[in-house]
DNA sequence: AATTTATTTCAACGTTTGATGAAACGCAAG
DNA sequence: CTTGCGTTTCATCAAACGTTGAAATAAATT
């Protein structure tokens, strides 16, 4: 069993997926992958091909799913509305519900998934790549949703605003468990359906806040400057000298300049 | 010049910073941090010590910094108010402004240290390290000042509404470049300025409607549950034979099964 | 000037990295 | 059985990895 070709591959995308997902691209080796799928080196390359190309296997595999499943709902929630355009609430969830179908009823091959997309939207290096290629098209199908729910809004002002639910959703479907520790236990990351039922209106009421009409904004907007806004300019000499004396730098023990970590202290 | 010792752990700092916010901690080498600063590779471990802990302390160095201002001003902002509490708008502010007086005036070391947060704060590797480690006592404190603005509010939401914003704030000031290429150039992520004046006022409203009175929420949230939510459950037989027909898999090329990428195509 | 300490250089260590060529295997078609 | 093809194993490559000891140099202290 679980020896066919295919699920050969899939074995090793699973695997891949995992991994990734835990330490990103750099933090994981072929090897790793192939230890994990229980499989030879070499038939990670045959099937899969150069870890950059396995990389981008294991992202478009889910995005293509759901995407289309985002698509979908658009096109239901416009089509219930027609000849309107569907409430605002009505497209972000459309947005972020498949996430919530997908990840909240146990997948963990979802839930590795999305804090891939996590990471890969939030790194410099990968994200002109990887999410302008698998994303931008769905992305602009959603912005000219929103501007129809929108009227009036400016463009900038539409693009902001899915700039940052974008970034609330990456984050929030990552499941890093932070959340849970800040809140002691308060919030559980994994209790998707609660979080997204207040995901959407929080996002929908930024939407609205910022592409709704001007209302002219309270002006009590910052409190002050801050005492000193450029303090503590070069704390070299002064800070420093407090601490340390002898060595040229802050503090640092014996022998070597730094030696504080783990073992080996000689 | 710039041959104290002070100064060389101050260039392989910086040169860490740069690299690690481009590509994260796995994706640089110490000998490249080393090759950047101009500088030998053993005097990286002689003035940072080992990866982990010059990570560490490339990441310190500013978060302390930056915190420091933020508790300033939501002092600032706390006794301008007294004994009333500041305005949410206010609150939020003192979070967030401090990122704009470090980035936007052309700093580039504070650019990329929040390139860094957004990767530490969206990956499940570091963020129950670092983030926790760094930043949430400052967010307790901010969660605290929220609860006052917020009288009734639920923990959880007002815990939910903070992770919203965090997602939205390290996503935005990590300048990933996705927006300006997703709005074909509306939106400059550089802009840090105009950027700062959006997120505040849409994480306030949403503050605001899932903390604020239980107004009773809009109905009509769900437009439909999708034509076919799980549709499509295994295509390898059906949609892959369509494609390619002789390779047990897909559609691939020669020799190898996989051989697609870059050179050495034989 | 002599002595001590701080910093820098150089060379090397054992391991791991991504990738592949060549040979052996399994199995269905001839 | 034999041929042929898809798959798997095995061994290996040069390069890069993190880290360090020991020697050489620079700076500070006596």
């Amino acid at each position: 069993m679980a020896k066919t070709a295919a699920s050969t591959r899939k074995r090793i995308l699973d695997a891949a997926e995992k991994l990734f997902a835990d330490r990103g691209f750099h933090g994981v080796s072929v090897r790793e992958i192939a230890r994990e799928a229980g499989v030879d080196v070499a038939l990670v390359s045959y099937h899969c091909g150069r870890k950059n190309d396995l990389f981008e296997t294991v992202f478009l595999r889910r995005a293509e799913m759901l995407n289309e499943e985002r698509l979908q709902m658009l096109a239901a929630c416009r089509k219930a509305a027609a000849p309107e355009s569907p409430p605002l609430e009505a497209i972000i969830d459309a947005f972020t519900h498949p996430l919530l179908n997908r990840s909240a009823r146990g997948s963990a091959g979802w839930k590795r998934f999305f804090a891939l997309v996590a990471q890969v939207n939030n790194s410099p290096e990968l994200a002109p790549i990887g999410m302008t290629k698998f994303f931008d098209p769905l992305v602009q199908e959603f912005i000219a949703a929103l501007r129809d729910a929108l009227p009036g809004a400016r463009e900038e002002d539409i693009y902001w605003s899915y700039h940052f639910l974008s970034g609330a959703l990456t984050l929030t479907f990552a499941e890093t468990g932070r959340i849970d520790k800040l809140s002691g236990g308060v919030c559980r990351s994994s209790d998707l359906d609660s979080v997204h039922e207040r995901l959407v209106p929080y996002a929908a009421a930024g939407f609205r806040r910022l592409c709704g009409p001007p209302e002219k904004l309270p002006a009590a907007r910052r409190a002050k400057p801050a005492a000193k806004p450029a303090a503590k300019k070069t704390p070299g000499k002064a800070a420093k000298k407090t601490a340390g004396k002898t060595s040229a730098r802050g503090a640092k023990p014996a022998t070597r300049a730094v030696r504080k970590s783990t073992a080996r202290a000689g």
